[in-house]
DNA sequence: CTTATAGTGAAGTAACAGCTTCACTATCAG
DNA sequence: CTGATAGTGAAGCTGTTACTTCACTATAAG
């Protein structure tokens, strides 16, 4: 459980920056490569680049280079621990306003 | 959209850090205090009254003094937000994949 | 072969975030 | 009243992080 803990911790952590975010959401509409994702964010490839180093740490992005391009795509995988960990607090606090239920009774 | 997506940008960055999400667990189990949250993390009161503000900031906790103590309790309405954006990001995510079907007939 | 394109890696900078200390206020208990 | 408890506010320290520059490699095109 210690590896879960530390992989939502580097997810959150992830889509805590605009940037990432940004990337994530163009990415979700279709693929792309390090300089189209660099173009419209005003910022260099090499910061791209770091912030693909993140992205594909926490399973949101994928990417394979062919050639001399890089093409990145959007990974599912991530945004599943996201919601399994939305869930778990959800239903922690379901638990939580039962019991107090039970005591005003 | 723009005052939109500023507060899910606040809402990630909140939970990027390892800290605000422990809070956040501890109160998604039941109400706490300032103190109390302070004691198990091991941090001063003055870091998790910060931390407060923060998630306060985001909807994703609320606060409430009575006396001298400050009661703190868990909010739904911030996990709906970050719900609403991975729908998001899936649904385009979908879309994108029906678009990749099409061509490829 | 020459030149342009796409990306990589190392190193440095500047700003920010999390945390602390300390001095302080407000409330409760004996 | 006296002393302890709970929290607040300002100011400062420190490590992290997002970003840049620059020198470089590898692929593609003319």
């Amino acid at each position: 459980m210690g590896a879960a803990l530390k992989k939502t911790d580097r997810l959150f952590n992830a889509l805590g920056d605009p940037t990432r975010r940004a990337i994530v959401e163009k990415l979700s509409r279709g693929p792309s490569t390090v300089s189209k994702l660099a173009a419209p964010l005003e910022i260099t490839i090499t910061a791209v680049r770091q912030h693909l180093d993140v992205l594909e740490a926490c399973g949101l992005v994928r990417t394979q280079k062919v050639g001399r391009v890089r093409t990145c795509s959007f990974e599912t995988k991530g945004l599943a621990v996201l919601e399994h960990w939305i869930g778990e607090q959800r239903s922690m606090w379901e638990q939580a306003l039962d019991r107090l239920g039970d005591i005003l009774e």
